[in-house]
DNA sequence: CTGAACGTTCAGTATTGACTGAAACTTCCG
DNA sequence: CGGAAGTTTCAGTCAATACTGAACGTTCAG
């Protein structure tokens, strides 16, 4: 990696750090999305970040949960191969999604807690609620819409009219 | 409060921090949006927090730095009232958008250190960028249109035709 | 079967950072 | 000018946790 390349490394580590990931995995999936060949084992990962093949083991399963990665294999090589493929994208829009429903879930417990309380008194948490239910629906659909179209695009530029 | 609206505080508190921000961050946010009256002082809320002054001040120019919360003051009164205002919800979201912005400004750093690689090997960060650049501009204006309808919503229901 | 390569697990470590509590600072009243 | 009420600041403490490195389990080659 040059440089600059290990930079941008290092901040998506300390980026998605900072959003309540681990850095490390902030730097596997940023090296995961420069690194060529896309393919690449947990050894040449580790080295590449300089760390240990335990930590890239955790990541990994952190994640590949929410797909953030793929894990792959191949005939006649016991080694696993890990990539951030395009697929990645929905997965990562999706898990942001989750973070919406977990916010509405929580507004509705705190909903169904205040409920003696008089409406004034409950209009602020009704309002949050009614924004994160309206956000957790409509930014997948939007997001949705724009990788099909997207996908379009490139299929279109692949086999023109 | 009661246990019920003690565990909603408690579960704002833990979300949020498990998000990035501090958990008592969540916990006054979330205190902030059931509290009777809505406006607090930094006094009342240590006590129903159980949390230390110093805690509280801190956590309140962490919020009102991004406009979460409300800090206001009444003529004859020396003491500072927090609350957490209906606008506050656009501030919220703004605070979302810059996630989002941040990821494509590391995105288009990462893209510039990679010049030099053929466009096959920087597809993946390509389309990592393009979404967040989309998302970045289109999830505000979708959530700003809605938070628009409901305020006419709500005027219409005050002055029915 | 032996040994090597690979992956996982886990105890230990070191660092981060959230919160406390006391001291300093400011503002207002008598 | 005291003094009280409120707020901020900051050093210190404590818990959480990210990462290391070694031991273990597993799979395949010779």
């Amino acid at each position: 990696m040059t440089p600059g390349e290990s930079q941008f490394v290092e901040e998506m580590g300390q980026f998605l750090g900072s959003i309540g990931m681990t850095p490390m995995a902030g730097r596997m999936w940023g090296y995961l999305l420069i690194c060529d060949p896309p393919d690449q084992t947990a050894a040449q990962i580790a080295e590449a970040l300089h760390a240990s093949r335990g930590a890239i083991s955790g990541t990994a399963r952190l994640l590949a949960g929410p797909g953030l990665i793929r894990r792959s294999t191949r005939p006649g090589d016991r080694r696993e191969y890990f990539s951030a493929p395009a697929e990645a994208l929905d997965s990562m829009l999706a898990s942001a999604g989750a973070i919406y429903r977990q916010m509405r879930e929580i507004a509705e417990r705190g909903l169904a807690a205040t409920a003696a309380r008089p409406p004034e008194a409950r209009a602020r948490l009704q309002e949050f609620h009614d924004v994160m239910t309206f956000v957790e629906q409509e930014v997948p659909r939007l997001v949705g819409g724009f990788l099909r179209d997207r996908a379009a695009d490139q299929q279109r530029r692949k086999e023109p009219a």
